[in-house]
Formats: C-alpha cells, sequence, structure tokens
DNA sequence: CCCCTATGCGACCGATCGGTCTCTTTTGGC
DNA sequence: GCCAAAAGAGACCGATCGGTCGCATAGGGG
C-alpha cells in the first residue's frame, strides 16, 4: 500500500540531478527513464506530466541544497557568524544535488516559457531573501548589526554575489570567483556591524 | 555577389533574441524560421548546423551587450569613474538583445552538453574580465586605487554581483535587486579608493 | 538580354519528443 | 493461498525535432 509513494519519491530524487543539469525542456523521458531505472509506463503511473515531475524534482533539490547551505547554523551564536557560517557552507557543499544551484538553473531556464516553474523559483527566492532577512533582523534587533541596515538590501547583495559567482565557477570550472564572492561579503558584512562604543538604539 | 553576406548578418542578428531567450537547446529551427521570415532551406544555406548560427549569435548578443555597457565610457576621466559608469549602464541599458545578459545565459544553459558553446562562453568571461581588470590596473598605477587591491578579485566581484543581480531582476521582473546591487559595488568601490594623506607607493 | 550562379523554397527524411493505453506482474489484506 | 488492486512494462501515437536535397527564382556581369 506505501510501495507505490517510496517509488514517486525515488523517482524524484533520482530525476532532480537530470532536471537540475538540463533544464525543464533540456531534460528528456529517455534520460529520467535511464535515471530512474523505470521504463515510462513506471514513471507516467506516479506523476501526469514531465511538468508535475519537474516541479517536485525542483522542491527536491532546493531542500537539499538549502539544508547544506543551513547545516550547523543553530550551533552559530551571533547574527553575523551566522550569515559567514552560510557563506562558507555555499562554497564549500557544492554537490547535494549535482548540476549547480537549483534557483539559478530554473531562473534563467524558465524565464521565456513555462510559468509554472517560474512561479515556483519565484517563491522559493522569496523564502530564501525571507530567512536571510530574518538573520539580518535579528542582529538588528541584538544590536550586533547597525540599525541604518537595510535587511533586504543587505538579503539581495548575498544571494546576487553568491550566485553569480556560481556562474563564474561553473564557467571557469575552479572555486576561484566564489572565493572572492566570500571575500567581498565578509568585507561588506563588517561595514554593517555595528560599531562599538556608538549606541545603535536610544 | 553581397546579398548572401548581407542575408547571413540579418539571419544572426534576428536569431539572436530567440537563442538568448530559449537557449541553444530550447529554440527550435521553427522559431528561428519566423524570426528571420525565412523558410528553412534558405537559413541552411548560410550556416551548417543550427550550432554554427547558436556560436554566431551568441558573438552577436555578447557585442551588442557590451557596446551598451562600455557606452560613454570613453568621457568619464577617473577609473572609479570608470568602474561606476560601467555598473550604471549593466543596469540601465536593458535590452540591447532581448533574454537577459547572454553570458549568464549561456553560461548556465551549456554547462552539461554543447561544450564548443560553453567554451564560448568561457572565453568571453576571460575577455570580460580582462577588461575590467584593466581599468583597475589603470586606477592603481595612477594611484587613484589602493595598490594593495587585486584586480581580478575586484573583476569577479564586480561581475558576480551585477550577474546574480541580473538572476532575481528576472525572477521579480523588478530592478530592486541590480539596485541593490549598485549599492553595494559602489560601497565596495570606496574601499578600495587610495586613501588621501596616505601614499600608496614609497 | 542572356545565362550562369547565387539564393531561397518547401517537401521530405529518420529520429526522437512527450504522452497514452492495454496488458502483465507484483503486492498485500484477508 | 486467494484475488482484487496497485504497479510497471513497453508498444504505440501524432507532433516536432534538426537536417537534406532537388528545384524554382532572383541577380548581376558579360
Amino acid at each position: 500500500m506505501k510501495k507505490g509513494q517510496q517509488t514517486r519519491e525515488r523517482i524524484i530524487a533520482q530525476a532532480a540531478p537530470v532536471f537540475n543539469a538540463y533544464g525543464y525542456e533540456g531534460a528528456t523521458m529517455s534520460q529520467l527513464m535511464e535515471a530512474t531505472g523505470l521504463e515510462k509506463g513506471g514513471i507516467y503511473r506516479h506523476f501526469s506530466s514531465k511538468e508535475e515531475l519537474a516541479m517536485e524534482s525542483f522542491k527536491f533539490a532546493w531542500n537539499a541544497v538549502l539544508k547544506a547551505r543551513l547545516r550547523g547554523l543553530d550551533e552559530v551564536p551571533t547574527a553575523l557568524g551566522k550569515l559567514r557560517h552560510i557563506i562558507d557552507n555555499f562554497i564549500e557543499v557544492r554537490a547535494p544535488v549535482s548540476g549547480g544551484c537549483p534557483l539559478l538553473n530554473t531562473a534563467t531556464d524558465c524565464d521565456d516559457g513555462n510559468p509554472a516553474l517560474r512561479e515556483l523559483a519565484k517563491k522559493t527566492l522569496q523564502s530564501w531573501q525571507q530567512r536571510l532577512m530574518g538573520i539580518v533582523e535579528d542582529g538588528i534587533r541584538s544590536a550586533e548589526i547597525a540599525s541604518t541596515t537595510s535587511p533586504k538590501i543587505t538579503a539581495n547583495i548575498l544571494i546576487s554575489t553568491l550566485e553569480g559567482g556560481v556562474m563564474i565557477t561553473r564557467l571557469e570550472r575552479s572555486l576561484d570567483a566564489l572565493h572572492d564572492a566570500r571575500t567581498a561579503l565578509y568585507a561588506h558584512l563588517e561595514t554593517i556591524a555595528a560599531k562599538p562604543g556608538r549606541h545603535s538604539k536610544s
């Protein structure tokens, strides 16, 4: 009675790297059949369309990278430390699902065509922004980060610089650009730290 | 005797936005036929394969955006001013060829599959890095930028942050993220400016 | 104006695309 | 161990893919 659900989840997990590497249109049913070891009928028994499988695969891939990026975050006490930890995780944990960052891939892949998947990527970006903003807001509340700091801008800078670094890294097949991104972001985080000897509030 | 060459160039110019929007695999011959107003035979008379047309289209698209990003650069005297000008151009000149930044698109599109196009994108990235590094080096030479600054890292930071901003911008359909990127990069440029009252050399 | 060549058309090709459906095999509650 | 229901196989579908080729037409130098 539960075998079906197991198979479904296995298909998603095995299809995710294929979609992540080749994109929604680029990934073919033949590739997905080979990756899952199932015939076409076996896959379509669990998904009504390739698109549904793609959506589930994206969710799976994103959850995997998110988990990797947040790994060990609870053990870091400070807000700035948390942000630095996320940056480090971003660079070091390179392949929970192979093929690069699912968000970057899906954003560029689905900008034209496939509005459903695009909308999903958009929501995902928003939740990722919210998560980073929350950390910045915590830092402001604890007077660790200057109260003049914009959480939204800070989150966008982090995401932009890291995702852009991913693009360069994948072209160069070298982590140099991501290390440069870390250098820049570490420096940026220092500029938003609350200055000691100055009260950020009242 | 020259009509063929004219047609060839027209095909490239009209195919470029299609490839840029849908990617090498995503763009179909039918779309290219519609965009150019030619039948299949008319196109294949001038190109041996879809791949050759894609390569030429990428070169065309990149030249167009490069020209836009460098527009008016000669009128800016200082190195830091030039870098700021490029950032501004990057944000404001949005659509020389529609579909977003060709480099970002091609990098994520061709990471798996199509090694020729990937190699072309890689070379293009290198030349783009070189161009930015040259400006930084000029700034160091004129003592406008701190001599401790790494041109390579600076170039990578600029590219990463802007390209990442493009990704967010396309998902959000709003320029906010690119404006945030500009804010961060302007601030970063100030940190590499040579400190007045301090000699960067001897 | 003629004629050869450069150019473009569009029918056609085999392969492969995403998706459907029928039939067989497996599974698990009783 | 039976048997209905769930799961999977794989032949098959029309559409479309990138690419080819024979033929009609346009063009321009003599």
